[in-house]
DNA sequence: AGTATAACCAAGTAAATTAATAGGAATTAA
DNA sequence: TTAATTCCTATTAATTTACTTGGTTATACT
């Protein structure tokens, strides 16, 4: 029940993308030294994020990748939903075929417990907007910049 | 973010269990046949069940298991919890120790979204107690029994 | 007392998934 | 033309999952 690099890494680096985007294109190998992922493999996790019309690219020197929509119409479900697939506790073919069907009542009811959790994870990233995170985000920036050194561990927990 | 069968195969087995309860104990041989799951591999589950107090065995022939307590003090969180884990999306060392730590600003604030999402799950799991879906699947066996058997279908979306 | 039934335990294994790595082709600004 | 960059595909190492195997211990029943 835990969400893979992919999604982990991948937020972060949208969260990258938007802070730092000044209408231009930022290059991914920015994003991985400052977040400290290996730009291969982000490579393969901006693809989804294209893929599915999250982020928009521009090839070439110079090139780089923007956000495709303001930060406040983009929700963490969708980045999250984008990177690691559906966000369901079960794959839906299990919700919606027959692993023991209802010839089994118990496994006919366990669905509707799978499906209390997967609604209750999508309406909570749908409801954080990425503009939330970004206003965070600065807000923790300058807290770390205007502060000693110790500072930092008000954060960790 | 998926699931493992332990969680899918052991919150059916208590859901079994306590269906089947008649103040006598259970044996796994008749759950593991019943939810058409292997007897050797759902002993490692209900193990973890009964280390977490969740359910009592009886030793020797006519032996098996039995809740713990009462239908309606056991939640579904405390099943899926003894059997998966923390329900977290990360591990908790993440959040709590410094993968990034507010060097980074971003790692410091998705810390905020995983603690959202673990949250909304751990408060979903907890509302649903056993007791609730004990009725639901009597109730469901019920139908079945009184229906013919396209009457299945409805169950099945 | 003997036997069948059951819980309990530990180790091994095959398959799948994850988390990368590697290497190059296509595109474009300077 | 060159350097920077996205884009694409394949391979691999490590980890996790989902079991299987082969026992032992305890206890009711005859």
């Amino acid at each position: 029940m835990k969400l893979s690099t992919k999604g982990r890494y991948g937020l972060r680096a949208v969260l990258d993308l938007a802070v730092h985007a000044d209408d231009e294109a930022v290059a991914l190998s920015q994003i991985a030294e400052r977040q400290g992922i290996s730009i291969n493999y982000l490579e393969q996790l901006i693809a989804k994020l294209k893929r599915a019309g999250i982020v928009t690219s521009i090839r070439g020197a110079q090139g780089g990748y923007m956000l495709a929509a303001p930060a406040d119409e983009i929700s963490v479900g969708d980045i999250l939903r984008a990177l690691e697939g559906d966000l369901s506790p079960v794959d839906c073919s299990i919700v919606n075929s027959n692993e023991g069907n209802c010839d089994n009542a118990d496994s006919c009811v366990t669905k509707y417990v799978w499906k209390r959790i997967s609604d209750s994870i999508n309406d909570a990233v749908d409801a954080i907007k990425l503009a939330e995170l970004v206003a965070e985000s600065k807000k923790v920036q300058a807290e770390v910049g205007m502060t000693d050194p110790k500072a930092k561990q008000t954060c960790g927990k």
